[in-house]
DNA sequence: TGTACATCAGTGAACGCGCGTTCACTGATGTAC
DNA sequence: TGTACATCAGTGAACGCGCGTTCACTGATGTAC
């Protein structure tokens, strides 16, 4: 924005030269990238294009490509987090048992409704994860956190026996991620959403009665 | 193989002009890539270099280079499906429904150690497959079609209710397909292969009492 | 308040790489007569 | 049995593309005095 446009030279820098805010710009662009493309389409000079920046500005924000991606690849988490907590907030049952039920129901729906709804987001977030840090599960943090808070709130009412709460948490995700993933990328892509949820249903219908069922 | 090397030209020609079996050898090699490189490194001139040939004798034999992926895509899935056949006709059990129940699991088994053994073909499989083709369960082909084969058999050994065979294809298929995924390219590559082999029994149980329990 | 200077955050040009695909061509093979 | 010729299955060269990364440079900003 030149306060002088007379004195401007023939093609006049509608940006200043020093961008100010980059950093996060490229972040949020590379983060629409992604959900376009997923975490092949995030390539540093189509970001910088998208940011209307030079190719290399990257570099002063970002050791490399990878380092963005990781961003994304944090931001993807972030938000599969968000819309998993969103799920579960909305459950309004005052009976303990059933309430924890419900809850991990919706911690399952929403985590497949994120992979459909954003499956570029989706595949990112699991290209450059690097795991779970501990072994501690009060400090896992992210969706896996979300889960476990909820496998611990059905022992917590009496529902899921200690015994049955080892490996429920990889159960879960097992679960919901392949079949997130054989409907985003995989031979289930065609079915129709609305089969595709009830369906979910039936296969929540059994995992519930592996984890609680005689 | 000249049989006038004396008449050869300076660098005598070790193979014939017409190779006469370039396309089986082309997949061969191509597989071979897969298992190393996973589906992105199935690349039309390394596979040609592999092969030795050059970088464009393969246009004589295939459309493109996704017609070739698609050869090794068929190939990656009719080893898992062999892989599968063969572990659940090891199961030497009489009584019908703990034969069946056991075939089940080796087929859960047989899915996750494949795409463990080989990472790359497991992710070849479904970067181009094209999904069950129809409707009729008696058809299906391929690692689904043995699955629904086995669950066919709970059900006729009166294991697995009608009402329950109804979506139990899916549930099953998932939960091992994402612990194959999360394992195999996910967040829980890191984990030891003893730990991960008896996380995968307990998610079976779940598997199964959600399937046969109350 | 003014000024020299270090530092920061951009720039355009270039390097090196590898890919899929197409083109005109050629050596080898098979077939009709 | 021999020969002309069509066809098949290879070849090397080239096109066009896009990428990540590095380089030397420059405009803008902040700071010490």
């Amino acid at each position: 924005m030149s306060t002088s446009p007379i004195l401007d030279s023939v093609t006049p820098r509608t940006q200043p030269y020093h961008h100010g805010n980059l950093r996060p710009v490229l972040v949020d662009t590379a983060v629409q990238l992604a959900r376009l493309t997923g975490p092949d389409g995030v390539v540093l000079r189509e970001v910088a294009r998208r940011a209307g920046v030079s190719h290399n500005a990257a570099y002063r924000h970002f050791e490399d490509r990878a380092a963005l991606l990781q961003e994304v690849s944090d931001r993807a988490m972030a938000d599969l987090e968000q819309a998993m907590r969103e799920r579960i907030d909305t459950v309004a049952i005052e009976d303990p048992v059933t309430r924890a039920s419900e809850r991990l129901r919706e911690t399952g729906r929403a985590y497949v409704d994120f992979a459909i709804r954003e499956p570029g987001l989706f595949a990112v977030a699991f290209t450059t994860s690097a795991g779970p840090r501990d072994h501690n599960s009060a400090t896992w943090t992210g969706p896996y956190g979300v889960l476990n808070a909820v496998l611990d709130e059905l022992v917590d009412a009496g529902a899921l026996t200690p015994e049955r709460r080892v490996g429920a948490d990889v159960a879960c995700w097992a679960t919901v991620h392949g079949y997130a993933e054989l409907h985003v990328h995989g031979p289930l892509q065609e079915m129709p959403a609305a089969l595709r949820d009830e369906i979910l249903e039936s296969v929540l219908d059994v995992v519930h009665r592996g984890l609680m069922g005689s």
